[in-house]
This record gives C-alpha cells, sequence and structure tokens, in this order.
DNA sequence: GCAATGGATGGTAGCGCTACCATTCATTGC
DNA sequence: GCAATGAATGGTAGCGCTACCATCCATTGC
C-alpha cells in the first residue's frame, strides 16, 4: 500500500535515499548541489547509496522547489542555418562541464514566434537567456526585462542592449565588402539578397552607404527577396539581376550560400570569375576558400559568439556584471579569387 | 506576509485565478486540460480571469503531478549537419497543433552521450522519444524500452525495432549508387567516406557488395577518415584516393559536402567531369541540382522522416499502435550530369 | 569551566499542480 | 414520489525537492 507506487512510476526518491543511508533528505539533497557542505564521511556514503539505487534527482521537483533552473533558454531564428548552427555548437562547448542544460528554441525569424517562445522559456525561470539580434518587439524587450535573469543578445551589437550584448556590426560589415568590390574596380556592383531579416536589411544598408559614397548607387543594381537563402535561389536571383542590369560586373552575396548559387550560375552561362564578374559572400564557411575560383567573403566569429555568450552568462549567473556589456568581436574581410580581378 | 513572496517569484497561480473566479482550484486545471468537462460558462468566465492575470501554468509543478510532461525528446547526432537539420524541421512541423514541446539533445555521434541525455530526457518523464539510428548501446536500450514511452528510431530501418522504426536502408542506397556508376562504365569506382558514423558503413557495404558483384572490388579504392565531413575534405579525400589509385575514374561520396569538395577539385585539377570522374553524392542536399556540372545524388526524404515519426508518435500517445511498426520510406536515385558519361 | 562561535545536520513547510475520491444536484425510470 | 444515475464541481493529499529555521556538538577564548 505505498501512496507512491500510485503516480510517479516508483522511481527512487530522495527520501529513499535518504533512509538508506541514514541520513535526513536535505542532506543529500545538499551532498548533490554544495559537496563542500557534507563532511566527507557522509558523502561517500550517499553516494554509494545514489549509485546502489540508480537515483536520479527529479529536474521538475527541482525546479518547483527553487527560485531557478539550471537551464539556459537559447533562441535562434534557424536551425538549418550554418551560420546559426555554428553558433549553437559554440554555446553548447561553452557550457563545459557546469550543470546547465540548454534549451534550444526556433523562431523562424518571426517576432511574434519569438515572443511565445520566450514566454514558454520564462514560465521554466531559465537561469539565462540567449536571443538572436537586436530587434525584439516591445513585448519580447518588456518580457526579457521582466525575466529576472541574465540575458545576452547575440550576433549584432546596438545601442540598448536588454542586459548584455555580443556580435558586430553587419552595417559595417556590408560596407567593408562593397568597398572592397569598388576598390577593384568593379563599377556595376549588385547587392543580391535573400530572406532579408533586419542582419540582412542592415548589410544592405551598408552596401547602399558605400555606394552613394562612391558614386555608384543605383537603385536597380539592388535585387532581394524574403524567401529563405538557399544555394539554388543564388542562380536565380543572378539572372534576375542580370536580367535588369546586363552591364552588371560584381556581386555582393547576401551570405555565402547565395554566392555559390552565383558562381555556378556564371559557370553554366560561361561568365569569367573573376574578370567578368566579382564575386562576395558573407559568413564565409568553409566551402568558400575551397571552391573554384575560391570565394571572397567576410569572416564572422559564429563558434566564439556562442561561446563567448556562455561565459558572459555563466559569469553573470555567478553575480559578476562584465565591465563591458557590450562586446564587438568584429569582422575579417577575406579575399580571394573571385574579385582578384587584374586592374 | 504573503508566503508566496518568499519564493515563486509572485506570478499568479491557478489558486489565484480559482479564487478570482469562484471556483474551484481543480475546476480552472480541468477548464484548461479538458474543457468538454467544464460547463461553457464556467469555462468563458476562466479565461476571462486568466487573460486578466496573465496566468502561465508552470510546467514544472504539472510535471510534478502528473505522470506524463508534454515533451517529446528529440536525440539526433548533430545539428550542423544539414540531413538532420531537415529531420528536426519535419519533427517540429509534425507537431502541429499539439501542445507538445520538443526537447533536441545533440549527441555528437557518441553512444556513450546517448546514454547520458537518455538519462536526462527520461528523468522528465516524456511523451515519446526519437532517437538516430539503430546501434544503440545495450544500455541505451534497455533505458527505451524501460522507459514507459513510444519510441521511434528514425534515419534507418533495422530487424528489431524497440518500438517503432522510420527511415531506409543505407545498404540498398549505396548499392544503388554503386551500380548505377557501373552501369554507366565507370570501373575504378572509388568510394570516399568521412565520419564512418554505422550509417556511412552500411553504405559502405553496399558499395563493397556490389562492388564485389561485378567483379571490380580493390580494397585500395576505399578511403575514409573519422573526420567530420566537409567540403574542404571533400578536395583532401580526392587527392588522397587518386594518390593511391590514379586510374580512378568515379567517386560515390558518403554524403552531398564531400561530393562537392570532389568537383571543386576537379574543376582545380582540370580532370573533366564526367567524362574523366564521374561524381556521385548521398542526400541530395538543393546545392546538387544546381552545381554545375549538376551532381548525381540519391535523394532521401529527411523531411518526411521527420514528420512521419512525430505522426506516429502522436498516434501512440493517443493509445493506437501502428499496425505497422516498421516503415520503409525507400529513396531515390537522381542521375545527372556528374556521372552522364556518353558510354 | 563555561559562554560564545561556527560548522554539520535535520525538521517542517511549502513550491503549483493534478489524481483520486467525494459531493452536489438535476434528471431519469418505474 | 423516490431511489438510481450521471454530469459538474470541489476538497484533500500528495508529486519530489529545497528554503528556511532550528538544533546539535565540537572547538575556541578567556
Amino acid at each position: 500500500m505505498k501512496p507512491r507506487s500510485r503516480r510517479g512510476g516508483g522511481r527512487p526518491t530522495i527520501a529513499d535515499v535518504a533512509k538508506r543511508a541514514g541520513v535526513g533528505a536535505i542532506t543529500v539533497s545538499r551532498a548533490l548541489r554544495e559537496p563542500q557542505r557534507v563532511s566527507e564521511d557522509l558523502r561517500r556514503q550517499i553516494a554509494a547509496v545514489i549509485d546502489e539505487l540508480g537515483y536520479v534527482p527529479d529536474p521538475n521537483a527541482r525546479a518547483l522547489a527553487s527560485v531557478r533552473t539550471d537551464v539556459i533558454g537559447v533562441l535562434v531564428p534557424s536551425l538549418t542555418n550554418n551560420v546559426f548552427a555554428e553558433v549553437v555548437r559554440g554555446i553548447y562547448d561553452g557550457l563545459g562541464d557546469s550543470h546547465l542544460q540548454v534549451q534550444l528554441g526556433n523562431t523562424h525569424y518571426s517576432g511574434l514566434e519569438e515572443e511565445r517562445l520566450l514566454r514558454v522559456f520564462l514560465s521554466q525561470r531559465p537561469s539565462a537567456l540567449v536571443v538572436s539580434g537586436i530587434d525584439q518587439t516591445p513585448t519580447a524587450r518588456k518580457l526579457l526585462e521582466g525575466g529576472g535573469c541574465p540575458v545576452v543578445q547575440i550576433m549584432e551589437i546596438g545601442p540598448d542592449p536588454v542586459d548584455m550584448m555580443i556580435g558586430f556590426s553587419h552595417f559595417e560589415g556590408g560596407r567593408t565588402v562593397t568597398r572592397h568590390l569598388v576598390d577593384r574596380g568593379y563599377r556595376k556592383v549588385g547587392f543580391i539578397g535573400a530572406r532579408m531579416d533586419p542582419r540582412s536589411q542592415r548589410r544592405l544598408a551598408g552596401y547602399r552607404a558605400e555606394m552613394k559614397r562612391a558614386g555608384l548607387f543605383d537603385p536597380r543594381l539592388v535585387t532581394t527577396t524574403t524567401m529563405p537563402s538557399s544555394i539554388p535561389l543564388g542562380r536565380e536571383l543572378l539572372r534576375d539581376a542580370l536580367a535588369k542590369v546586363p552591364a552588371l560586373d560584381a556581386v555582393f552575396c547576401n551570405n555565402d550560400d547565395l554566392a555559390l548559387g552565383v558562381l555556378f550560375e556564371c559557370h553554366c552561362s560561361a561568365i569569367e570569375v573573376p574578370a567578368k564578374m566579382g564575386i562576395a559572400g558573407f559568413n564565409d564557411l568553409d566551402m568558400m576558400s575551397v571552391a573554384f575560383p575560391s570565394l571572397t567573403s567576410v569572416s564572422t566569429p559564429r563558434y566564439e559568439i556562442g561561446r563567448r555568450a556562455v561565459s558572459m552568462l555563466r559569469a553573470a549567473i555567478a553575480g559578476s556584471r562584465p565591465e563591458q556589456p557590450v562586446i564587438d568581436v568584429g569582422f575579417a574581410l577575406k579575399p580571394r579569387e573571385s574579385t582578384a580581378r587584374k586592374i
């Protein structure tokens, strides 16, 4: 007539461990969470019983009884996108031997979905949150500010952090690539962009600023779509761009997938790269350096962003505010054959 | 002197809602979970109060009080890998309007890590589990069998399912590609593989079987590494393969990234494709059809696997065992220019 | 020798929710 | 008219854990 058999599935509980070890439940709890507060004798003894019984603490009971869980919530706009896959990898590696768990959420580039997930995550009282970008909806921002846990916004930096930030300026990134193309003597430099999320928009803004500065801007040089980015789409968009501006002599692609598609389209249409067409991408995925010809891109420290975001959060959880809440990790232009036109 | 202020952060609870609505807590609980058991009047009234107070149920308390949570645990060996990214997308889409949550776990192709995550997941009493492949460790298998929830093994099919399975035969996939290459008149057909997880091994076994059948097998034609797959690695491995067997006239690449790397290496070394070198990949990522020349591959229904795995689980959660616990979704060879040698 | 100190340990009372078992009250059948 | 029925609702007692506040006891200082 054990009452436990009714629910709970009969797994051993902390009380079982305590009884068997001849100690109070709270001591077992402490042995698990703050070992230094329990004498070594007891600690060893408790460990043996835990092992013998196969006891696993129930995270739900733990969460209910405590103010915080060991979960850090991570919201990214996409998991299919290589860029965020790398960020997530950095995040996992950044956890190291901490007991933190990651809870991933995919917002699908939707502010509303981000709000929804934020509510779900916050209802679990996470230790910390990672969100992508700096364009949260006002509601989402309010949720973050009232969440009572450290927050890092990643990928971008801006003037008004919710809490902490780590990323780089996409505007400057776009500007740098564009300047590189102009410096190489390309004149009809197009912009090709897919998805056009806020970061893409800012890269486009950088492109526009630089083209205007050079006196080369023409709105017909810009070809964008809200469709998700892909290699096939790169081919299509180049065809579209050439249909509008046949004299096009270079393209800055919003990301590397598009750039590769553009390269294939050039191969297929026998457009010489870099002589007749300069190509530059963004992010510097590993394929860029091995493509033929190799493709110019902008290397962005995605993995590092993930890793450092977690270490900022771990520090914040431990109670130390960083003296520098906004970190610019920068980016690096990687000029390669695809823009190496003889001047 | 509210005791709640001590912990819990002062969020409204089900008791607050109940009091305000002038009903019992349990009725609020029912209104949320089994609306048809509460009269419409009360339901409406309760909904209004919930809205007014901004009440969000605490999933931890829910989990503690019930036998099961609404979480389905998903274990994949990699998130960076395009293939699993698509599966995960299918899984999310398969959820539809159910209230199920996904908890993702990344095993990094490690059986031990899979065991660890399985323990973490099971400690939360999930509604169902998705695991990748059919090569769980004996311990992992025991955990799955004793987990007391429906389980789907995805990506592969085999003779002895833990519960349900959906996937296809990688052995047959490897065999089919190899036969295609042999049929096109290639004779020194190499195999290039990275990572060499169990599924890659079975594709290799299919290759080997077919090459032996054709009387063409030579162990020196096989070039593998345990390093993770990537496009640059494809270039390297082709160089290695050519160093061993200069007469190599085709390669079956374990996956599409390698195939693309091989294509670039051919471009770079001016090896004509498909005349001097046939190239085939595996999975048919969207870049394959738009590469130049377009690349032969084997299309695998990754998205569909994710989607259908979830619908099998939803059915199982609802109590209906499928009459067909093992589903072979098959695959489809996509012959393209990279193997279109004139015979 | 004895109070003051501080580290180790334990008891109690929830955390917010739901399973289980009442209870209530209108409806039905005879 | 009255017991039997069943739908709607509520009360109580946990789920397994930890925060909070004792309590205990060895050590220290005078």
